[in-house]
DNA sequence: ACGGATACTAAACTGTGTGTTGATTATCTC
DNA sequence: GAGATAATCAACACACAGTTTAGTATCCGT
């Protein structure tokens, strides 16, 4: 009944998503208009309006649909990581490949110009997830320095990460999660 | 002749500044309106643009501002600093305290929905000013591994700076620049 | 492959912000 | 105080935002 969705819907949706995603490169947010969307791909500005209130909702719209790919994701792996408890940073590889594998989304909505609503959804994704699993490492000093220390750590591992994206994914999510646990666990400098 | 500039214009744009700084705090820059920030301080639209071509653009003017007020503070910084050498982290004593003067414009600039450009802009500068400071003390690795390092600290540092700003200026100027300092040279975790 | 349902189109309309202009008034500088 | 300059006011054409209408095309189930 409900399953299988109209092909006009589907194709609509689609292509206003990809003409968000290819602007967002270009330009920021909140500078694009409804109008220079639906004439990228040829729809009809009304049709606009029958699917998302205005742009702000269709780029919503996207992220949900990536934050629920990432959950579900998340949620099967660590079903499996139950079991075999031996390689803790198996999380963080699988998000290094699923940051690749939706690589042209996750570029334009990390980049200079995205969405810093986005970006700062991820900053607490990265946080509890992330920082979380080594959350009983760090030494608990008082809470104010704690909170420096995740500010930094949560920002730095952002960096890298669009680092990554910017410079063309040549490393693979395996050198990346490696080399991001070394950061947080060890540290970055190594003195001469 | 020219030293003294118009007492007019001043107010205007120092009404126009506040109010933009104001709003920033709220939104993102680029859904700021024209009208709205003459509205807030009684100034007729057509003095706007007298002044500014647009909202960028004025937004532009008080990041330059900024930048030649901190460019200034260095350059005098860094000659005292030729003649004694005793102390290498009295630049970002003096940039904590740069930023802690100007908190409010800073804050407004770097939070959420500040300007990227500006946010990048000052990325590349820690780079530049900050981390060049240490980059001897860095072992050198492959050059793309530097890359990320570099990636890391600086959106690391930035981290640490934007929670600075959001959580009031708790923290004293120099038990930023210590933090920071012992962050980048010998990294946050310790062990249990 | 037909027929009802539904998504899209085309074109209008109102509203709001933009950027500019020219005449007028207020304020500053000397 | 006089001349210069900046700000105001009102009106302009223009572009995009949202909404609505009637008409057209496409889809889906049987």
């Amino acid at each position: 009944m409900k399953q299988g969705e109209d092909r006009r819907v589907t194709r609509t949706r689609r292509l206003l998503r990809q003409a968000l995603v290819k602007r967002m490169r270009e330009k920021s947010v909140s500078s694009i208009t409804v109008k220079e969307l639906c004439d990228e791909c040829d729809i009809n500005r009304g049709t606009f309006y029958s699917h998302y209130s205005d742009v702000a909702a269709l780029l919503e719209s996207i992220e949900n649909d990536l934050f629920a790919q990432l959950q579900q994701m998340l949620a099967q792996l660590s079903a499996e990581e139950m079991l075999s408890r031996n390689n803790p940073s198996r999380t963080m590889v699988a998000l290094f490949e699923f940051l690749r594998e939706n690589a042209d989304i996750c570029a334009a909505l990390l980049c200079d110009n995205g969405d810093p609503a986005f970006i700062e959804r991820v900053r607490v994704f990265v946080r509890r997830e992330v920082l979380g699993e080594w959350r009983h490492m760090f030494s608990d000093g008082d809470g104010e320095r704690q909170e420096y220390t995740f500010a930094f750590l949560v920002s730095g591992s952002m960096g890298m990460l669009q680092h990554w994206l910017e410079s063309g994914l040549t490393l693979t999510p395996e050198q990346m999660a490696e080399m991001l646990t070394e950061f947080i666990t060890q540290g970055v400098a190594v003195m001469r």
